[in-house]
DNA sequence: AGGACAATGACAACATGCTGACATATGGTT
DNA sequence: AACCATATGTCAGCATGTTGTCATTGTCCT
């Protein structure tokens, strides 16, 4: 689903989590909500940042740690990988009801909450 | 879990599958069970051989593709773990309906069916 | 203000995974 | 028997992830 837009499941991780923030995310606090370690966020977005997908912002609240925040680009592949993404989700659950879905959902936090 | 052990998931996941099957397996074929490139796995096999966890045994079927059998002591780890992971899985999951998780199960196969 | 502890950046070593490419081995078709 | 498609071994390059380490920055408590 990326590969038309040159993202990987990665960089799409990334661009997903600094899309759901409002005014940018520090590279550990990305990690932080992909549940993975700084220095592999770290990495990823310095590659993006090459590539104009991201823009780092100066962060009044440390003198080091930028804030990382989608550029134009990286707003206009977000948006358009949504278009692919959200019509897919819907063909893939269109059919099955909709209290399983909530059902396996609960589950899953369940589980996830029990190994917090 | 596995790390008393030294092992990695990987190479747990690895010793799984050969473990389920009767006669051993090709190389390829762990890569069938896994859902992975014959690569992958190639290089794994091939460390786990030389740490004494894996024998390669000659195959009637192919001059070149060997099966990957466990040794004693790879036999041991899979029993070893074994006894740690039952009891983990079972803590997991005994204060949650025996329906709720069939349930959940069936809708993940669905799931996957789907994108067969 | 000063000091202890936590958070962050940066670098390194390592483990896994993927795809591509090329040579060889198998198996089925003609 | 010859041929072709598929399967396999092997090597290479790349993308991601982890942990560990050390220096620097921030925070909080006294």
């Amino acid at each position: 689903m990326t590969e038309s837009l040159g993202l990987t499941h990665a960089r799409w991780k990334v661009i997903g989590a600094i899309a759901l923030s409002n005014n940018g995310l520090t590279v550990p606090g990305i990690a932080r909500v992909l549940g993975q370690s700084r220095q592999a966020v770290q990495r990823i977005t310095d590659v993006m940042m090459k590539d104009g997908l991201l823009e780092y912002h100066k962060n009044l609240k440390h003198k080091r740690s930028v804030l990382v925040m989608l550029s134009q680009r990286g707003k206009e592949v977000y948006n358009t990988l949504r278009e692919v993404q959200d019509p897919w989700a819907i063909d893939a659950t269109e059919d099955i009801p909709l209290e399983e879905l909530e059902a396996a959902l609960r589950l899953v936090r369940r589980l996830i909450k029990k190994f917090n």
